[in-house]
DNA sequence: ATCTTATCTATAGTAATGATAGATTTTTAA
DNA sequence: TTAAAAATCTATCATTACTATAGATAAGAT
């Protein structure tokens, strides 16, 4: 399960790719189009903004943009900042050789084995999924 | 991330795997090998026989045992009876045509159409996997 | 009988999630 | 230069989900 942070920021990203690219939009238009709360919606664009996923300008007529064509961000990158990593389980995490608690056989732990190939299956998907490619037919052939 | 629920359930699973499959294993021992709290375990393993994926006999050499031969039971049965479903969403459940409280255009939802592709992919992943798959080196190249 | 072991039901502590609030700063435009 | 618009910063709170423990009971083996 992704958070609901992590999908509103999807609404919210989705919505950005929508526009002109160099438009800024305010937090307050993604809240009433997109129905997600306001003050919850600020801190999430403000933690794509810091992925530099988007761009921000203060003041009237400000908002945020996308940092980047729509078709060079992945759901990937955009869930990763939002939720932390796509890992299915902690002991997965980058450092590799590490051993977690419960787990002293690494080499030989099935339920790391498998979570792992999980992984590398779910990063495959979201990491080459932009959001152009996300309302494509074609999706559920990939 | 799954839970810890199901990562204990899946060690206890892979353990009675291991084991001569019409042998009934206690909790206890099974908490003590795998290094899961035994109270935690029971509820574990009570679930995963209302699943009918484990038999239980009651008494002295008593414990549990796998209900089906191992290749019969898949890693995605596993986590779905102890983590409920996988489904990244809740708005992706069975229901299908489901409206979710704030996306209006299912059909056209992007967020809807990329976690439902995501879902498709971990089932695959996870159910064609079984208990004796899992720790094949093949995997890998899956 | 007694010991072993699962089963049932309840509960409690903790962490993560979801959401809100106030005060501040920057920018635009009138 | 002033007022409004909008992001930014920091703090906090409510709720839910997760993790774990506990007591009492029932069933089976020796």
């Amino acid at each position: 399960m992704i958070t609901k942070k992590a999908k509103y920021g999807l609404k919210a990203m989705f919505y950005l790719a929508q526009t002109d690219a160099l438009t800024y939009i305010s937090i307050q238009e993604i809240s009433n189009k997109e129905h997600i709360p306001k003050r919850f919606l600020e801190h999430i664009l403000a933690d794509l903004k810091k992925s530099h996923l988007l761009k921000s300008k203060i003041g009237t007529h400000g908002g945020y943009r996308l940092a980047l064509s729509p078709d060079k961000i992945s759901i990937g990158e955009i869930i990763r900042t939002l939720d932390g990593l796509l890992e299915p389980e902690s002991c997965l995490k980058q450092e590799g050789a590490e051993i977690c608690e419960d787990c002293q056989h690494v080499a030989q732990c099935n339920v790391k084995n498998i979570l792992n190939h999980l992984l590398t299956t779910t990063e495959y998907v979201l990491n080459n999924t932009s959001l152009v490619d996300a309302n494509k037919k074609s999706l559920t052939s990939m």
